[in-house]
RNA sequence: GGGCGAUUAGCUCAGUUGGUAGAGCACUGUGUUCACAUCGCAGGGGUCACUGGUUCGAGUCCAGUAUCGCCCACCA
């Protein structure tokens, strides 16, 4: 017997084993059928489950749950990512606290022993968790960037474009953490506003007056750069300067002399129309110095500290100050020299490093590129043609946006955890890129004619140039393997929209350029998940749900289900509590459901056929049960996990447990044996299809009730899909006919009574759910007042017992319900009399309009009409039942 | 500055070929003899942000306004 609640967490955990043990999840099961193939989008190492982690990994399984089901060959590649930065960070953090030491002491080598015995040690905790969530990966393909096999389609892309000419070395401005110490990628910077000043500050004339000009005013938000300027920049057309074109001004403090110069960049309208060019730690002054061949100044280290050099004339006090240290001696000494000329507080956008949070210094290095330029083509054209598809279509343009105005990607990463940079230098410089040592030096002997020595690059390569390999790297390249060949390209891709940059555009570009092939035909987008209020979860504003609490609270299936109802196709999920809690509820109902089935001997008959079944009822929840299947699997082939939700859920409570159950009631407990036996299996073989059609979304649930009712061999997750054929339309008639037997029985019984005045008692249809009389009304829709009006003269208060009305095959309880207040019966029936007679108004404007007649379809005409003589008998049936009344 | 999106019941959200406004939670009343109080039954609550347009008919299509949010962008 089930017990009256169900249990969710010990339950989990066993049947999880069990699925995994009997690798119901593995790959090439059913070698003959078609694969489906999803790639996980890799977590960080590092990482613990979000809510975001949740969403994602939800809707992977619930596509693969159902594909599996419907029969294909199922491969959910799962693997971490060794995110370079973060993992970086959490292991130095550690050897700060547990042994008081940095990786530099340490060195390299020896770091990196620690990193990997880290990833041994805690790399797997993602991994558990996705287990919770009932995530059913191929855990035995398992992946991790840094493997073997992953490193070496790394080390074999990269020397291929290289070769190809498409990585390149350069040196230009790139974005500098000087807290890691290493270049990002614009992606990883973050412009925040933060609050700043702009000062101004007057260079004077070398030739001291000009025209009765005598110095030139310029405004800066970093009064420390300027001891980096190489020029004044003004507009051409500004009138204000022409005179001072080509002059040279002094540059307080560093005391050098700096040429007046002209460019398209400064705006005239903005400040003094005058601008500083700090070629060296400025993007845009950057463009314009190489424009104008101004010198670039180098003002900081790798810390962002200043340094003294003899190109920089920096003086010597200034010698390791961090920037804001610089600023506010320039700042001190500019005032004391008088050369301040006005100080305005502002909001500034400044850049941060998004993972360690302090502002980005840009900085002039020499670092590996990508020539994401010309890579972007393919990737550009595959979209616009439909070799991939966009779901919903709309991110199509964010993607376009970016592709076509994208920018050369910065690779080199100035990190230790990481895939090192192939790439040799002979001592003169020469590059050799190749994929071991051996060939580097093998070139390098061809090169230069004899055996040298060779150093390697310290640097590693950005953390989602593996990423980018992903779809294929997985599957085995460059090796030519089955799996290659069998899962590329993938079915869908899905992921959340803040990664289309990072990640899917770069996936397309590298599968494209390598395989010749889109990497998936659709890119599933979904929402990111925030709070109640619509924040973003964030550790710092300490709003974050944890999957993993919801779980322990409610289970797995309700947050799975929570996931999948909310994933309508918007920008951003809020979650509230309350909803999980809600399917948490679900859940217990279905799992009551069953108990309710089981108690009256509900047993599954394999032999059970719902076309031929005899009783009308049977015949109805049999096409309700089609129809369900119908949508649900259009929906979640259309990526409408909401509407596929929201089906199950009306299926299970509305169709199932209000009613369907409610109405075998008599027949279980009736004497027909034949109707009994039959009705029994179909109520078997309804909670069957349930626990089918919802088992992608709450699987434990579904598995575990399964197995309750099956052989133990017989799991659910490897059973079919179910199809219906033959059952559609049939059973559709079934209802109707089974339903205006209902009311013209209820009406005959009404008819058949003589209600007392006065009479205190009155019978409603068994369970008058909403969901009921809005079913009720689709034929009748007086039926529940009539049931009510149609009073039946008992002395007392009536207990719960049903009166019993027999339906030709079915039989339909009338149970006895509560005291009526007829006052207060009246009170209603008056109220919705004006409300019918609202409405008929507003259809009898609607049919007066000669627009409405002359145009409208003619289903929707005799909708209209239909309803409108409905709304007629309605009300002559109300005010008869007001006369009853008294 | 450019782009995208949102604005529907107290709260969180659904609502695509334009044709009678929905769910969950919360709320009110009521019922615990047997599937389920993580429940049943009854009920209250919405000028679908605003303005205009197209249409016989607009939450749904178009234009504009307001508010909010996100992404991208070099204003010193």
């Amino acid at each position: 017997m089930l017990d009256k609640t169900f249990q969710p967490a010990e339950m989990e955990a066993r049947l999880y084993g069990e699925w995994e043990a009997r690798g119901f999840f593995k790959a090439g099961r059913k070698p003959k059928a078609k694969p489906f193939t999803i790639v996980i989008p890799p977590p960080n190492v590092t990482g613990s489950l979000h809510m975001g982690h949740a969403l994602n990994n939800t809707i992977q399984d619930i596509l693969t749950r159902f594909e599996r089901m419907r029969g294909r060959d199922v491969l959910w590649q799962p693997g971490t990512d060794h995110a370079g930065i973060a993992t970086q960070m959490v292991v130095e953090r550690l050897l700060q606290t547990e042994n008081n030491t940095d990786r530099r002491t340490m060195g390299r080598e020896a770091f990196l022993k620690r990193v990997w015995q880290w990833k041994e040690e805690s790399g797997d905790t993602i991994s558990r968790q996705l287990r919770r969530l009932g995530a059913s990966c191929d855990w035995s393909r398992e992946r991790f960037t840094m493997d073997e096999g992953l490193s070496k389609a790394v080390l074999k892309v990269f020397v291929q474009l290289y070769k190809e000419g498409l990585i390149y070395k350069d040196k230009r401005l790139v974005n500098w953490d000087p807290v890691f110490q290493t270049a990002i990628s614009d992606l990883e910077v973050e412009t925040r506003e933060t609050k700043g000043a702009m000062w101004s500050f007057a260079y004077p004339l070398v030739e001291g007056e000009i025209g009765g000009i005598s110095e030139i005013v310029i405004s800066t938000t970093r009064p420390e750069t300027m001891l980096g300027d190489g020029a004044v920049a003004v507009h051409p057309s500004d009138e204000r300067y022409k005179k001072l074109i080509g002059k040279l001004v002094r540059l307080p403090i560093a005391e050098r002399h700096i040429p007046i110069i002209t460019d398209e960049y400064p705006d005239p309208e903005f400040g003094t129309g005058a601008v500083k060019i700090t070629g060296a730690h400025d993007f845009n002054d950057f463009e314009v110095a190489r424009r104008n061949n101004i010198p670039l100044i180098k003002l900081m280290d790798t810390q962002a500290r200043m340094i003294v050099t003899p190109e920089n004339n920096v003086p010597e006090r200034y010698a390791g100050k961090d920037r804001y240290g610089a600023r506010e001696m320039v700042l001190k000494e500019i005032e004391e020299l008088g050369f301040l000329r006005g100080r305005e507080d502002k909001i500034i956008p400044q850049p941060f490093g998004d993972r360690s949070n302090v502002v980005i210094e840009p900085m002039l290095t020499e670092q590996w590129y990508v020539n994401a330029a010309e890579l972007a083509k393919p990737a550009i054209a595959a979209v616009e043609k439909g070799d991939t598809v966009f779901v919903p279509r709309n991110w199509d343009k964010t993607y376009f946006e970016w592709m076509k105005n994208i920018q050369p990607w910065c690779i080199s990463r100035q990190l230790w955890w990481g895939h090192q940079i192939p790439a040799w230098y002979g001592s003169d410089g020469e590059i050799f890129v190749e994929e071991t040592e051996n060939l580097a030096l093998a070139a390098a002997q061809r090169h230069y004619g004899s055996r040298v020595a060779l150093t390697r690059d310290e640097d590693v390569l950005d953390t989602w140039f593996s990423s980018a390999l992903w779809p294929f790297s997985t599957l085995g390249w460059p090796d030519k393997t089955p799996e290659l060949k069998r899962h590329y390209k993938t079915d869908v891709l899905v992921t959340g929209f803040d990664i289309i940059f990072f990640w899917v555009a770069r996936m397309m570009m590298m599968g494209l350029h390598f395989m010749k092939e889109v990497p998936f035909h659709t890119v599933y987008i979904h929402a990111l998940v925030r709070d109640e209020r619509g924040q973003k979860m964030s550790k710092s504003k300490g709003n974050v749900i944890d999957p993993l609490e919801l779980i322990d609270e409610f289970g797995a299936d309700a947050l799975r289900f929570t996931l999948a109802a909310m994933a309508a196709q918007g920008r951003d999920i809020k979650l509230a509590k309350s909803r999980v809690e809600g399917y948490r509820n679900f859940a217990t109902k279905l799992w009551n459901a069953a108990r309710f089935a089981e108690m009256n001997g509900v047993a599954r008959d394999e032999n059970y056929d719902p076309v031929a079944a005899r009783v009308t009822v049977n015949r109805w929840i049999a096409g309700e049960a089609a129809r369900t299947a119908k949508s649900v699997s259009r929906a979640i082939e259309e990526h409408k996990y909401n509407e596929a939700a929201a089906a199950l859920y009306h299926f299970v409570w509305n169709i199932y447990c209000d009613w369907y159950l409610e109405l075998i009631k008599p027949i279980l407990t009736g004497e027909d044996a034949a109707a009994k036996t039959e009705t029994r299996a179909s109520a078997a073989w309804a909670l069957d299809q349930i626990l089918l059609l919802l088992h992608p979304f709450m699987p434990f649930i579904t598995e575990e009730l399964w197995q309750k009712t099956a052989a133990r061999e017989h799991w659910l997750i490897d059973a079919g899909w179910p199809s219906y054929k033959g059952l559609g339309d049939k059973a559709a008639d079934a209802e109707i006919e089974w339903m205006i037997r209902l009311i013209s029985e209820v009406r005959s019984v009404r008819a058949e009574m003589n209600v007392p005045a006065g009479a205190k008692i009155s019978c409603v249809i068994i369970s008058a759910a909403k969901e009921t009389r809005r079913r009720a009304a689709q034929w009748e829709d007086e039926i529940m007042r009539l049931a009510r009006l149609s009073a039946i003269t008992f002395e007392d208060k009536v207990p719960k017992a049903s009166a019993q009305i027999v339906l030709g095959e079915a039989t339909v309880a009338l149970p006895l319900e509560g005291v009526i207040d007829f006052a207060a019966e009246k009170a209603r029936l008056n109220k919705e009399l004006d409300k019918i007679a609202k409405d008929t108004a507003a259809i009898e404007a609607r049919l007066n309009n000669p627009g409405f007649a002359a145009k409208a379809p003619e289903e929707v005409l005799t909708e209209t009409r239909d309803r409108k003589t409905e709304l007629e008998g309605r009300r002559a049936r109300m005010k008869e039942a007001m006369k009853r009344l008294g």
